[in-house]
RNA sequence: GGUCGCGUAGCUCAGCUGGAUAGAGCACCUGCCUUCUAAGCAGGCGGUCUCAGGUUCGAAUCCUGACGCGAUCACCA
């Protein structure tokens, strides 16, 4: 039983014996650092059931614990808060546990753990991935790693919107402006190979308006009938008939994509189990409309579309199959909803999709409850807000989109400069430091995104870049080095079960670290249940805080004291491997030097 | 216009299941490298938590309204 729960007992025996009450529930908190302490009653919300002023009324509990909690030092009273000393040997308790197991009291998934799939990413392959997509990206990664910190079962998806008439375009500009050009001909990625065609088509397009504005057609019109959009279109049908030279052109330009898709994923660190495809999905969920149909669910209307009315929601009315019989985008993401969890016995999940879709998500989640699934009552939209840069959104017809792998390059860049500036790395050869120049510069770049709250909207600036000291993924890697480098010099055995030493006196900084180090556990399964990288990101720095100070305040390998060495160096390690694990989470890696 | 989200220091952000004097970083100022990595530490400056009401012993936090910013309201995805 841990310290907390066995003082709520006491204090409710206190209150039993000396009110004569029974209190359901105690509001404890940590003390505040300027009060002398370590866990605080609010004593406040008791004056409702005990009538007594809140200085006496925390004088007998605090007399009371002393005299029964042996792990209780003393108190002091301030108005309503009661604050309560801890003996220090419950944190050096605590801490050889914690130092001895290898999780931190992090759950590991069970055999019969709950199963959640995590959706994200889900690009469009007519464009390479951009600074939104990182978001995106990195979020659904970390997120699907600290809910399996949490003890779930994890599954890691992305669905390919690899057709439709956007991919057309790419593929009619390639063989019209193309020659056969090839990455390996161009030298090029393939994303961004496609991606230029993309362009083209567009810039194509804009001259076939203007000249048909010119020769007197209105925008309207001018759009909708450009002989190259006219063209994709042709295209888009011929791809839906199964058309051979479509398929073969479709096939090569898509998995040029997918190359280099796959390389901006190894770059960013992140993987998936299982791949969805848009093109093997889009027609599914027009029979579960046939059944929702049958049940009541939907409604037909006279033209022979279908809707769901969900105005008792306080919704709209929302259209889930066109008049002509074809599936819209809601049709498409409820049966492939469905099909998840045929296919992966899956309980829950969480689809990582920008804020601008949070309707969308209402309405299909509400769909799916309405069906009567039973999983449907655990789906989460981790919603997340927009990247903007200083000059705005980013536009790609306008070219101000941040591509992503311009911007590893960049922050690459920049970890080296400031390391050679510093000039610590010597003894290092050349790829050891390209190495640690790409763990820093990717550590800075998704730390700065992952520590702030996923729904806030994110103002990027690229010229500015990502800082490198304060609150930032850098300086928690610092840290971390420091400690390695501790270790190595310390040559201390700390494979060995380690013991209580004894009676020994905690330093203050010590037993602030030590605190610290226990609330990981509570902190994960909180950012389990609220989805969110923001909170792990900002309890470790909050320890590496504590643990600078402790570092710079107290000596560790410099003291006498064998026991003190011992016990310092341990709980210096028992830090590292918390901010590993930590920032494990955040898909950060950690150097061993910097 | 309806709905949803956001509004905290000059800037970037924590804090939000109500609790003590609202916290960090950047920037600016002052100290600290002969001791374990100064990408660091200690300290200073900087706030009517957008505004107005309400609930409460107690509100940045909960409720209502106003203002500002954004998203969304397609037989597009």
């Amino acid at each position: 039983m841990n310290i907390q729960n066995t003082i709520e007992e006491q204090v409710k025996n206190a209150v039993a014996e000396i009110y004569n009450l029974t209190l359901d529930n105690l509001e404890f908190q940590p003390t505040r650092k300027d009060f002398e302490g370590d866990i605080t009653l609010v004593t406040f919300p008791m004056l409702r059931q005990i009538k007594t002023n809140p200085v006496q009324l925390g004088q007998s509990i605090g007399e009371y614990l002393v005299k029964n909690v042996t792990q209780v030092e003393r108190f002091n009273v301030v108005q309503g808060f009661l604050n309560i000393v801890i003996n220090d040997n419950v944190f050096l308790d605590e801490f050889v546990e914690i130092s001895n197991s290898a999780h931190f009291g992090i759950e590991m998934p069970s055999e019969n753990a709950e199963t959640i799939m995590v959706e994200y990413s889900s690009p469009n392959t007519n464009k390479p991935l951009h600074l939104g997509h990182i978001r995106n990206n990195l979020l659904g990664f970390s997120v699907a790693e600290i809910l399996k910190a949490s003890g779930k079962k994890v599954y890691k998806t992305q669905i390919i919107n690899d057709r439709g008439i956007h991919i057309c375009k790419s593929m009619l500009a390639w063989k019209k402006f193309g020659n056969g050009e090839t990455p390996e001909t161009s030298g090029l990625k393939g994303d961004k190979l496609v991606g230029n065609y993309y362009v083209k088509f567009d810039r194509e397009y804009k001259t076939e308006i203007a000249q048909l504005i010119e020769q007197g057609k209105t925008e309207e019109e001018a759009k909708a009938e450009a002989p190259i959009l006219m063209e994709a279109q042709q295209m888009l049908l011929k791809w839906e008939a199964g058309d051979a030279e479509v398929m073969t052109l479709w096939e090569k330009m898509n998995n040029w994509v997918y190359d280099g898709f796959e390389k901006t994923y190894n770059a960013l660190g992140v993987d998936f189990d299982k791949n969805y495809y848009e093109s093997q999905t889009y027609l599914l969920g027009k029979d579960v409309v046939a059944q929702g149909l049958e049940k009541g669910v939907f409604y037909k209307k006279e033209d022979g579309s279908v809707w769901i009315d969900l105005t008792d929601d306080g919704l709209d009315e929302k259209i889930v199959l066109r008049s002509d019989g074809t599936a819209v985008y809601m049709t498409q993401d409820i049966g492939t909803a469905i099909q998840r969890v045929k296919d992966f016995h899956i309980d829950g999940m969480v689809y990582t999709v920008g804020n601008e879709q949070d309707y969308h998500f209402k309405v299909l989640f509400l769909i799916l409850k309405k069906l009567g699934y039973e999983w449907a009552n655990n789906l989460y939209h981790l919603s997340y807000g927009m990247v903007d840069l200083p000059s705005g959104k980013m536009k790609s017809r306008e070219g101000t989109v941040v591509d992503a792998d311009d911007l590893i390059e960049q922050m690459t860049l920049t970890a080296q400069q400031i390391s050679e500036e510093l000039g610590k790395l010597d003894g290092y050869n050349e790829d050891e430091k390209a190495e640690l120049y790409r763990i820093i510069g990717l550590g800075a770049l998704k730390y700065y995104i992952l520590k702030v709250d996923p729904k806030k909207r994110i103002l990027f600036n690229p010229e500015e870049s990502v800082d490198f000291q304060g609150n930032t993924g850098p300086f928690i890697q610092y840290t971390y080095a420091r400690i390695q480098s501790i270790l190595r010099k310390s040559d201390l055995d700390l494979s060995a079960e380690y013991k209580v030493p004894g009676e020994y006196q905690l330093h203050e900084k010590e037993k602030e670290l030590i605190k610290q180090i226990q609330l990981y556990p509570e902190i994960v399964q909180q950012a389990a249940q609220n989805h969110s990288p923001a909170l792990i990101a900002n309890y470790t720095y909050d320890l590496v805080k504590e643990f600078n100070s402790f570092y710079q305040n107290v000596t560790i390998l410099g003291t006498a004291n064998e026991v003190e060495k011992h016990f310092r160096v341990r709980l210096s390690k028992v830090v590292g491997d918390n901010i590993k694990s930590a920032f494990g989470l955040l898909g950060i890696q950690v150097p061993d030097r910097m």
